[in-house]
RNA sequence: GGGGGUGUCGCAUAGUGGCUAUUGCAUCAGACUGUAAAUCUGCCACCGUAAGGUAUCGUUGGUUCGAGUCCAUCCACCCCCA
Protein backbone atom coordinates (compact mmCIF):
# COMPACT_ATOMS: atom_id res chain seq x y z
CA UNK A 1 0.00 0.00 0.00
CA UNK A 2 3.18 2.27 0.78
CA UNK A 3 4.25 1.93 -2.54
CA UNK A 4 0.87 2.41 -4.31
CA UNK A 5 0.42 5.38 -2.63
CA UNK A 6 4.18 6.86 -3.12
CA UNK A 7 3.96 5.88 -6.57
CA UNK A 8 0.76 7.68 -7.11
CA UNK A 9 2.22 11.16 -5.34
CA UNK A 10 5.63 10.29 -7.05
CA UNK A 11 7.32 10.64 -3.60
CA UNK A 12 9.48 8.40 -1.52
CA UNK A 13 8.69 5.83 1.53
CA UNK A 14 10.88 5.86 4.94
CA UNK A 15 10.55 3.16 6.91
CA UNK A 16 9.88 2.87 10.38
CA UNK A 17 10.81 -0.52 11.00
CA UNK A 18 13.44 -1.27 13.43
CA UNK A 19 15.27 -4.08 12.31
CA UNK A 20 14.72 -3.45 8.29
CA UNK A 21 17.56 -0.57 9.18
CA UNK A 22 19.87 -3.44 9.05
CA UNK A 23 21.80 -4.51 5.68
CA UNK A 24 22.63 -7.90 7.66
CA UNK A 25 19.10 -8.80 8.00
CA UNK A 26 17.17 -9.25 4.69
CA UNK A 27 15.06 -12.13 4.49
CA UNK A 28 13.79 -12.64 8.42
CA UNK A 29 12.87 -8.97 8.12
CA UNK A 30 10.95 -9.29 4.95
CA UNK A 31 12.10 -5.74 3.15
CA UNK A 32 10.22 -4.97 0.07
CA UNK A 33 12.57 -6.15 -2.97
CA UNK A 34 14.77 -4.73 -5.03
CA UNK A 35 12.50 -4.26 -7.65
CA UNK A 36 10.39 -2.14 -5.63
CA UNK A 37 13.04 -0.54 -4.11
CA UNK A 38 14.27 0.28 -7.71
CA UNK A 39 10.60 1.79 -8.05
CA UNK A 40 10.39 3.97 -5.40
CA UNK A 41 13.04 5.55 -3.31
CA UNK A 42 12.63 3.90 0.15
CA UNK A 43 15.21 5.56 3.37
CA UNK A 44 16.21 3.27 6.60
CA UNK A 45 16.17 0.27 4.33
CA UNK A 46 19.60 -1.00 5.12
CA UNK A 47 20.66 2.17 6.23
CA UNK A 48 22.58 0.64 8.85
CA UNK A 49 24.47 -2.47 10.91
CA UNK A 50 24.11 -4.56 13.10
CA UNK A 51 26.91 -3.66 14.90
CA UNK A 52 26.02 -0.16 14.99
CA UNK A 53 21.88 -0.56 16.18
CA UNK A 54 19.68 2.66 15.47
CA UNK A 55 17.49 3.46 18.65
CA UNK A 56 14.45 4.98 18.45
CA UNK A 57 16.34 8.82 19.44
CA UNK A 58 18.75 8.14 16.55
CA UNK A 59 15.75 7.15 14.12
CA UNK A 60 13.67 10.32 15.56
CA UNK A 61 16.72 12.57 14.80
CA UNK A 62 17.86 11.10 11.17
CA UNK A 63 14.47 10.63 10.13
CA UNK A 64 13.78 14.56 10.67
CA UNK A 65 16.37 15.60 8.52
CA UNK A 66 15.34 13.09 5.71
CA UNK A 67 12.22 15.00 6.05
CA UNK A 68 13.35 18.10 5.72
CA UNK A 69 15.60 17.27 2.41
CA UNK A 70 12.94 15.51 0.45
CA UNK A 71 9.85 17.97 1.75
CA UNK A 72 11.75 20.30 -0.50
CA UNK A 73 11.29 17.99 -3.55
CA UNK A 74 7.81 16.29 -2.45
CA UNK A 75 4.58 17.65 -0.98
CA UNK A 76 3.64 14.47 0.43
CA UNK A 77 5.78 11.79 2.10
CA UNK A 78 5.01 8.05 3.33
CA UNK A 79 6.21 6.71 5.88
CA UNK A 80 5.69 2.98 6.54
CA UNK A 81 6.04 0.22 9.28
CA UNK A 82 6.19 -1.23 11.94
CA UNK A 83 7.76 -0.31 14.92
CA UNK A 84 4.99 2.43 17.09
CA UNK A 85 8.03 3.53 19.20
CA UNK A 86 9.91 4.16 16.62
CA UNK A 87 6.89 5.89 14.77
CA UNK A 88 5.74 8.22 17.76
CA UNK A 89 9.28 9.12 18.14
CA UNK A 90 9.49 10.86 14.93
CA UNK A 91 6.10 12.29 15.04
CA UNK A 92 5.96 13.40 18.48
CA UNK A 93 9.07 13.55 19.60
CA UNK A 94 11.18 11.72 22.73
CA UNK A 95 11.88 13.96 25.63
CA UNK A 96 15.41 14.70 26.32
CA UNK A 97 16.44 11.95 28.79
CA UNK A 98 19.93 10.76 28.87
CA UNK A 99 21.33 7.83 28.13
CA UNK A 100 24.60 5.32 28.75
CA UNK A 101 24.81 1.93 26.54
CA UNK A 102 27.53 0.70 29.63
CA UNK A 103 25.54 1.61 32.47
CA UNK A 104 22.83 0.27 31.19
CA UNK A 105 24.96 -3.12 30.34
CA UNK A 106 25.61 -3.37 33.91
CA UNK A 107 22.64 -2.77 34.93
CA UNK A 108 21.73 -5.50 32.72
CA UNK A 109 24.46 -7.65 34.34
CA UNK A 110 23.50 -6.74 37.89
CA UNK A 111 19.94 -7.57 37.75
CA UNK A 112 20.39 -11.24 35.95
CA UNK A 113 22.77 -11.89 38.92
CA UNK A 114 21.87 -10.19 41.57
CA UNK A 115 17.40 -9.85 40.68
CA UNK A 116 15.59 -6.22 40.66
CA UNK A 117 14.85 -6.16 44.39
CA UNK A 118 17.36 -3.82 44.87
CA UNK A 119 16.76 -1.72 42.30
CA UNK A 120 13.35 -1.56 42.93
CA UNK A 121 14.78 -0.09 46.33
CA UNK A 122 16.80 2.66 44.78
CA UNK A 123 14.16 3.90 42.66
CA UNK A 124 11.21 4.14 45.65
CA UNK A 125 13.51 6.44 47.53
CA UNK A 126 14.75 8.50 44.25
CA UNK A 127 11.36 8.53 42.57
CA UNK A 128 8.47 7.51 44.60
CA UNK A 129 6.15 9.00 41.82
CA UNK A 130 7.67 6.22 38.72
CA UNK A 131 8.29 3.34 41.84
CA UNK A 132 4.01 3.69 42.06
CA UNK A 133 3.34 3.74 38.48
CA UNK A 134 5.76 1.21 36.51
CA UNK A 135 5.56 -2.22 36.43
CA UNK A 136 7.50 -3.74 38.78
CA UNK A 137 8.69 -7.16 36.99
CA UNK A 138 9.83 -5.56 33.73
CA UNK A 139 13.77 -5.26 34.33
CA UNK A 140 14.00 -3.37 31.11
CA UNK A 141 11.76 -0.27 32.37
CA UNK A 142 13.19 -0.10 36.17
CA UNK A 143 17.18 -0.63 34.47
CA UNK A 144 16.33 2.80 31.89
CA UNK A 145 14.87 4.56 35.05
CA UNK A 146 17.49 3.82 37.07
CA UNK A 147 20.20 5.02 34.47
CA UNK A 148 18.60 8.22 33.87
CA UNK A 149 18.54 8.58 37.40
CA UNK A 150 22.11 8.06 38.15
CA UNK A 151 23.26 10.16 35.31
CA UNK A 152 21.33 12.98 35.59
CA UNK A 153 20.47 13.38 39.16
CA UNK A 154 16.84 14.37 38.81
CA UNK A 155 14.27 11.63 39.13
CA UNK A 156 12.61 10.14 35.87
CA UNK A 157 9.67 11.64 35.99
CA UNK A 158 11.02 15.11 36.07
CA UNK A 159 12.70 13.49 32.75
CA UNK A 160 10.10 12.54 31.17
CA UNK A 161 7.65 15.10 30.52
CA UNK A 162 5.64 13.28 28.19
CA UNK A 163 5.64 16.59 25.78
CA UNK A 164 4.59 16.37 22.31
CA UNK A 165 6.58 18.15 19.89
CA UNK A 166 5.22 20.10 17.13
CA UNK A 167 6.83 19.00 13.57
CA UNK A 168 6.77 21.28 9.93
CA UNK A 169 4.43 18.85 8.94
CA UNK A 170 1.16 17.50 8.64
CA UNK A 171 0.55 13.86 9.92
CA UNK A 172 -1.99 11.31 9.14
CA UNK A 173 -2.19 7.93 9.97
CA UNK A 174 -3.50 5.04 8.41
CA UNK A 175 -3.69 1.19 10.00
CA UNK A 176 -4.22 -1.88 8.15
CA UNK A 177 -6.92 -3.74 10.04
CA UNK A 178 -7.22 -7.00 8.73
CA UNK A 179 -9.58 -9.53 9.29
CA UNK A 180 -7.63 -11.58 12.24
CA UNK A 181 -7.97 -14.82 10.57
CA UNK A 182 -6.95 -13.51 7.18
CA UNK A 183 -3.94 -11.60 8.80
CA UNK A 184 -2.71 -14.83 10.79
CA UNK A 185 -2.93 -16.73 7.59
CA UNK A 186 -0.62 -14.28 5.71
CA UNK A 187 2.05 -14.06 8.47
CA UNK A 188 2.15 -18.04 8.13
CA UNK A 189 2.28 -18.28 4.88
CA UNK A 190 5.21 -15.25 5.31
CA UNK A 191 7.12 -17.32 7.58
CA UNK A 192 6.88 -20.55 5.19
CA UNK A 193 8.34 -18.20 2.46
CA UNK A 194 11.25 -16.87 4.71
CA UNK A 195 12.42 -20.53 5.35
CA UNK A 196 11.91 -21.53 1.45
CA UNK A 197 14.04 -17.92 0.26
CA UNK A 198 16.95 -19.16 2.27
CA UNK A 199 15.79 -17.72 5.85
CA UNK A 200 18.22 -20.66 7.41
CA UNK A 201 21.26 -19.59 5.74
CA UNK A 202 21.16 -16.36 6.33
CA UNK A 203 21.13 -16.93 10.18
CA UNK A 204 23.85 -18.91 9.81
CA UNK A 205 26.04 -16.48 8.42
CA UNK A 206 25.10 -14.02 11.62
CA UNK A 207 26.02 -16.54 14.20
CA UNK A 208 28.96 -14.86 15.24
CA UNK A 209 26.76 -11.49 16.17
CA UNK A 210 23.83 -13.88 17.63
CA UNK A 211 24.43 -11.87 21.44
CA UNK A 212 23.76 -7.95 19.46
CA UNK A 213 20.00 -7.14 20.51
CA UNK A 214 18.90 -6.54 16.99
CA UNK A 215 19.36 -10.20 16.57
CA UNK A 216 16.77 -10.52 19.31
CA UNK A 217 14.24 -10.81 16.84
CA UNK A 218 11.44 -12.65 15.62
CA UNK A 219 12.55 -14.95 12.76
CA UNK A 220 16.12 -15.38 14.10
CA UNK A 221 15.74 -16.03 17.70
CA UNK A 222 14.07 -19.32 16.62
CA UNK A 223 16.23 -20.64 13.66
CA UNK A 224 18.74 -19.94 16.65
CA UNK A 225 17.60 -22.16 18.83
CA UNK A 226 16.87 -24.75 16.02
CA UNK A 227 20.47 -24.39 14.92
CA UNK A 228 21.65 -25.37 18.58
CA UNK A 229 19.43 -28.77 18.28
CA UNK A 230 17.20 -27.43 21.06
CA UNK A 231 14.13 -27.67 18.85
CA UNK A 232 13.39 -29.08 15.52
CA UNK A 233 13.38 -27.03 12.11
CA UNK A 234 9.29 -28.19 12.03
CA UNK A 235 8.94 -26.64 16.01
CA UNK A 236 10.71 -23.40 14.76
CA UNK A 237 8.78 -22.57 11.58
CA UNK A 238 5.56 -23.01 14.40
CA UNK A 239 7.69 -20.83 16.40
CA UNK A 240 8.37 -18.18 14.04
CA UNK A 241 4.54 -18.07 12.85
CA UNK A 242 3.57 -18.04 16.65
CA UNK A 243 6.19 -15.36 17.58
CA UNK A 244 5.03 -13.08 14.47
CA UNK A 245 1.53 -13.36 15.22
CA UNK A 246 2.04 -12.14 18.82
CA UNK A 247 4.25 -9.30 17.33
CA UNK A 248 1.30 -8.30 14.62
CA UNK A 249 -1.30 -8.48 18.03
CA UNK A 250 1.63 -5.80 19.61
CA UNK A 251 1.39 -3.54 16.95
CA UNK A 252 -2.56 -3.54 16.55
CA UNK A 253 -2.77 -2.33 20.90
CA UNK A 254 -0.05 -0.29 20.60
CA UNK A 255 -1.70 1.76 17.12
CA UNK A 256 -5.19 1.59 19.04
CA UNK A 257 -3.74 3.56 21.65
CA UNK A 258 -3.54 6.66 19.36
CA UNK A 259 -7.04 8.10 18.97
CA UNK A 260 -5.91 10.49 16.18
CA UNK A 261 -5.26 7.04 14.05
CA UNK A 262 -7.72 5.97 10.83
CA UNK A 263 -8.36 2.58 10.95
CA UNK A 264 -8.92 1.46 7.40
CA UNK A 265 -12.16 -1.26 6.70
CA UNK A 266 -10.71 -2.65 3.14
CA UNK A 267 -8.10 -5.05 2.35
CA UNK A 268 -6.55 -5.44 -0.92
CA UNK A 269 -3.62 -2.82 -1.89
CA UNK A 270 -6.09 -0.76 -4.74
CA UNK A 271 -8.95 -0.76 -2.44
CA UNK A 272 -6.40 0.43 0.67
CA UNK A 273 -5.22 2.71 -1.82
CA UNK A 274 -8.22 4.14 -3.40
CA UNK A 275 -9.49 4.34 0.66
CA UNK A 276 -6.77 6.61 1.74
CA UNK A 277 -6.76 8.98 -0.75
CA UNK A 278 -10.52 9.32 -0.39
CA UNK A 279 -9.64 10.08 3.02
CA UNK A 280 -6.84 12.59 1.66
CA UNK A 281 -9.00 14.57 -0.24
CA UNK A 282 -11.99 14.63 2.11
CA UNK A 283 -9.33 15.69 5.29
CA UNK A 284 -8.34 18.60 3.05
C1' G B 1 -15.74 -62.58 20.10
C1' G B 2 -12.09 -62.44 24.65
C1' G B 3 -8.81 -59.48 27.77
C1' G B 4 -6.63 -54.82 29.32
C1' G B 5 -6.46 -49.47 29.41
C1' U B 6 -8.13 -44.31 28.92
C1' G B 7 -11.98 -40.27 29.06
C1' U B 8 -10.63 -33.44 33.57
C1' C B 9 -11.05 -25.95 29.78
C1' G B 10 -9.43 -25.12 22.56
C1' C B 11 -4.78 -28.62 23.34
C1' A B 12 -1.66 -30.89 26.91
C1' U B 13 -1.52 -31.97 32.17
C1' A B 14 -2.04 -32.48 38.07
C1' G B 15 -5.49 -34.16 41.31
C1' U B 16 -3.86 -39.99 49.31
C1' G B 17 -12.85 -39.82 49.55
C1' G B 18 -12.75 -33.69 52.68
C1' C B 19 -11.90 -26.01 51.97
C1' U B 20 -12.55 -22.31 46.17
C1' A B 21 -10.20 -28.65 40.52
C1' U B 22 -3.69 -27.76 39.38
C1' U B 23 -0.18 -26.25 35.97
C1' G B 24 1.71 -25.23 30.97
C1' C B 25 0.58 -23.75 26.00
C1' A B 26 -2.64 -21.45 22.61
C1' U B 27 -6.40 -17.70 22.18
C1' C B 28 -8.06 -12.88 23.83
C1' A B 29 -7.06 -8.10 26.14
C1' G B 30 -3.55 -4.56 28.01
C1' A B 31 1.16 -1.67 29.30
C1' C B 32 5.10 0.90 26.82
C1' U B 33 9.72 7.86 26.10
C1' G B 34 17.21 5.77 23.72
C1' U B 35 16.69 -2.85 24.19
C1' A B 36 10.52 -1.83 21.11
C1' A B 37 10.09 -7.81 15.94
C1' A B 38 12.52 -5.93 22.67
C1' U B 39 10.47 -6.23 27.64
C1' C B 40 6.39 -6.97 30.82
C1' U B 41 1.01 -7.66 32.78
C1' G B 42 -4.01 -9.56 33.09
C1' C B 43 -8.04 -12.82 31.64
C1' C B 44 -8.93 -17.62 30.19
C1' A B 45 -16.26 -23.22 32.26
C1' C B 46 -20.89 -19.92 31.88
C1' C B 47 -23.67 -15.09 33.06
C1' G B 48 -22.11 -10.05 34.61
C1' U B 49 -18.75 -3.57 33.36
C1' A B 50 -18.32 -5.05 38.43
C1' A B 51 -19.45 -6.76 43.29
C1' G B 52 -21.13 -11.32 42.63
C1' G B 53 -23.94 -15.47 40.87
C1' U B 54 -24.40 -20.47 38.48
C1' A B 55 -22.16 -24.82 36.96
C1' U B 56 -18.72 -28.75 36.05
C1' C B 57 -14.39 -33.78 35.57
C1' G B 58 -17.75 -38.86 28.83
C1' U B 59 -23.35 -40.89 30.27
C1' U B 60 -26.89 -42.49 33.75
C1' G B 61 -27.48 -44.43 38.37
C1' G B 62 -25.43 -46.02 43.14
C1' U B 63 -22.29 -46.25 47.85
C1' U B 64 -21.04 -42.27 51.42
C1' C B 65 -22.11 -37.10 56.18
C1' G B 66 -19.11 -35.88 51.70
C1' A B 67 -17.30 -38.48 44.90
C1' G B 68 -13.04 -35.89 39.60
C1' U B 69 -11.45 -39.90 43.01
C1' C B 70 -15.03 -45.96 45.03
C1' C B 71 -18.98 -49.37 42.53
C1' A B 72 -22.33 -50.52 38.41
C1' U B 73 -24.17 -49.19 33.57
C1' C B 74 -23.98 -47.48 28.90
C1' C B 75 -21.11 -44.49 25.22
C1' A B 76 -16.47 -43.16 22.81
C1' C B 77 -11.42 -43.96 21.86
C1' C B 78 -6.71 -46.84 22.32
C1' C B 79 -3.78 -51.47 22.96
C1' C B 80 -3.24 -56.86 23.05
C1' C B 81 -5.24 -61.79 21.75
C1' A B 82 -8.43 -64.22 18.14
Amino acid sequence: MGIALAKHFKTVILSADSRQFYKEMSIGTAKPSLEEQDEIKHYFIDSHSIENPVSAADFEREALEVLENEFQRHENIILVGGSGMFIDALCNGLDDIPNDVKLRDELTLFVQKNGLESLLEELKSNDLEYYNFVDKSNPVRIIRAIEAIRISGKTYTELRQKKSKTRPFEIMRFVIDLPREKLYERINLRADLMIQNGLIDEVKQLTEFRHLQSLNTVGYSEIFDFLDDKISLEEAINLVKQNSRRYAKRQLTWFRRNEKAIWLKNETTADLKKEVLGLLNSAQ
